[in-house]
DNA sequence: CCGTATCCTCTGAGATACTG
DNA sequence: CAGTATCTCAGAGGATACGG
């Protein structure tokens, strides 16, 4: 049995133990389901290419996001310690976000996930043609 | 403006561009968001970790998972040519998930991931803890 | 410009019970 | 064992309008 392997033994964490994702009550665990987003991977991925941006460019540079989502997802990441939030009392107002170093090595993680996906786009969407055709046979 | 911002002028997507996660409308985006997934990415994980795995054996591994979201998770990575089902013609049936060349290459940049959550946990933690200090403060 | 507050909709996801 | 089907509910998330 691997290391690995032992430490997920169980899955119910009792405290004591290390963190571990996949145990259900691990406080790790929470914090990956709030990183494992897409709303927040796209911000951290789009500051890690574009370095600092304001709010309204963070919206034009992430597709889609909403006001609210983009305010709620910069929240918690910046209350997790990978986002720094400044603002430059001007008028109007200029708030600039910028990765701080933790939010700096996750994104290095996550930015080869987005090309990645961009790469093999062409081979998972044949992939789910070919899956489709097999399972519309079926239910002829 | 380096290629990537180039890339992200506009967030349309009308066809004929490269894929782009970033762009709300693009075939990779709608991919990106299923895979930046919490679920879909503890069971990419998993299989990683441990190899081949039972949906039993799955549904121990990633705690807290129903059997209805696994399913569903399962279904996905499999449609998308990510995760291969085999099926023991045997009473009681036996159903095997593995990784498929292309999940694996997947899994190898998430598990990375996993792994920074844990070992940065504590300090995420922390970073809270200060955060909502300092704003309660402004809230009395 | 950068948000927050409110409302409203829709689906994510657990619980439960049934099938091959 | 490995699912599918149905019900249910909380909360995610969009639209809109207002405030600093």
């Amino acid at each position: 049995m691997t290391t690995e392997e032992t430490a997920r033994a169980g899955t119910e964490w009792h405290g004591e133990e290390a963190y571990d994702v996949f145990a259900r009550l691990c406080p790790s665990r929470e914090l990956f389901a709030e990183l494992a987003d897409k709303w927040s991977m796209l911000i951290l991925m789009s500051l890690d290419a574009c370095g600092p941006q304001r709010f309204s460019e963070l919206q034009r540079g992430v597709g889609g996001v909403s006001r609210k989502m983009l305010t709620q997802s910069l929240r918690n990441l910046e209350r997790s310690g990978l986002v720094l939030r400044t603002v430059f009392p001007e008028t109007p107002p200029r708030v600039v976000y910028d990765l701080r170093p933790l939010g700096r090595e996750l994104a290095e993680l996550l930015s080869p996930l987005g090309h990645w996906t961009e790469r093999r786009a062409q081979r998972m969407l044949a992939a789910r043609e070919e899956f489709d055709a097999a399972h519309a046979e079926g239910d002829l």
